[in-house]
DNA sequence: CGATAAGTTGAACTGGCTCAAGTCATGTGG
DNA sequence: CCACATGACTTGAGCCAGTTCAACTTATCG
């Protein structure tokens, strides 16, 4: 917990150090899912207190995961999804010129890996973006197991075509050009995720670094900078370093083209 | 079948009529998934003959399509997956400033409509490109039969994870820049879907106009337009209106920087 | 405290965009 | 079956958002 916060600059205006602390979820791998406060938002949601023991006895606790420490690599054969309790990763590619594409953003309560399920391999990297712990769910313990709980066959449906709406989502958002658009939408996008999260939506930490938000918008660091710093401007975003207050949030609507997304 | 063909101009060079004609799977709506020649690549791969007899039960053949047709609008409610008999189809988004972003090309033996499922309302919009027909699987009937057929279950698994890898490679693909290496990478992949339905991988008609083809791409027609004349100038494709016949694979692939999906 | 990574800002360059003017294809009605 | 209308495609020219390269400041961490 406490390195999570060590990563927060010390004399930062902003001090939502406590609220974020205090909501990342448990990194004590004793929390069952019935325990769990992220359970509304991960795997358990629809099902019942019996089915959910069920799902907790395949349910593996992993340990802590420091920033920089790999999830699974690409190419890895694919054995289990992992849903993050705490911290945030990034998935990525290798492509053959040897740079580094970020793929996705995942933070607590969603579900990494879903990409590994049609090749059985992975089909992209997972890192820690700071200290962070995660639950790792056999895929094939999952497949028994929802062949016999149909709620929560129906549970990883929808959360796989949740999966495919958000890269859909992404892919439009890339494509149509202006890359104040783009940067905008990712600061919608976590500010929801807290929001769903119980966190602040208008305060917050970005997980990421400029190269990586670059990478993953399609757009350059320096871009990615210069946005900022226009956004600053205008009076619709505090930025300081990683920390972001939402200023105007309705402006920012405004150049995100409201995607409805967010 | 004759008004797929009636859309080939009649003078053309390239000729690969009579194998687009025979191959694009049945239009005749009595044939059931059995008897399916696109049952390789379609849902029932993975099934016995009994589950195969269990899934035709609830599957709907649907009418044929003429081109413009919808097959189901962005928003409405979602009730059914589609699979693709014959023709080919788009899926595409309407931004809020009217204009359209396709965010999918899909033909024959491939799925559509995955991206409803997460919230009961479909995510785009599906257009036939030319005649065409399909298959309706209602989804909830697809849940319950999954929930009794493990390998059917496992099956749609992998195809909604296909998807999803699907998705994560388009994005890839337009989150690096170059035009270029995003047409050639279109190429391939409809040379190697063109492949696995056993038809030429090296001739075949482009199903969508430059202006699809841009915006699914994130680039304008013009550029479309240019990349194409370039490729042709470079003799490493042959360009007909949309027929495309691929002179150097190997070279098409070196500009699309092999992302090894193709 | 010093080294290294992350971020900012400036200046010049350029790939793809926009606008425009054309050709070519398709299909519709007389 | 032709003529004409409309949509699809091509090509050129100028422009601009974002890239590249570079110099610098600010954070982070052993």
């Amino acid at each position: 917990m406490k390195s999570v916060a060590k990563s927060i600059p010390s004399g930062t205006v902003l001090a939502k150090e406590p609220a974020y602390a205090t909501r990342t979820c448990h990194t004590n791998p004793s929390i069952s899912c019935g325990e769990c406060r992220l359970g509304e938002l991960c795997l358990p949601i629809a099902l019942d207190a019996v089915e959910i023991t069920r799902l907790d006895e395949i349910v593996k606790r992993g340990r802590a995961l420091n920033k920089g420490e790999y999830l699974y690599r690409e190419g890895e054969e694919f054995k289990s999804i992992y849903a993050i309790r705490a911290g945030s990763f990034k998935t990525f590619k290798t492509t053959q010129d040897g740079t580094e594409q970020v793929t996705g953003l995942y933070l607590p309560g969603e579900i990494m890996g879903m990409d590994g399920i049609s090749s059985n391999r992975h089909g992209s990297s997972a890192i820690a973006l700071e200290t962070g712990s995660y639950c790792e769910i056999p895929f094939h313990q999952l497949e028994d197991l929802s062949a016999r709980i149909p709620s929560l066959q129906g549970r990883f449906f929808r959360l796989m075509g949740q999966e495919i709406v958000k890269d859909q989502q992404m892919l439009t958002l890339v494509s149509s050009n202006a890359a104040e658009e783009r940067v905008a939408a990712l600061l919608l996008s976590i500010s929801s995720r807290n929001h769903r999260r119980k966190l602040s939506s208008t305060q917050f930490r970005l997980p990421m670094t400029r190269a990586d938000i670059g990478s993953y918008l399609g757009v350059t660091l320096e871009t990615v900078s210069r946005v900022f710093s226009r956004l600053q401007k205008q009076q619709i975003v505090k930025v300081d370093n990683k920390e972001i207050q939402v200023l105007d949030m309705s402006a920012l609507r405004r150049i995100a083209k409201l995607n409805e997304s967010a």
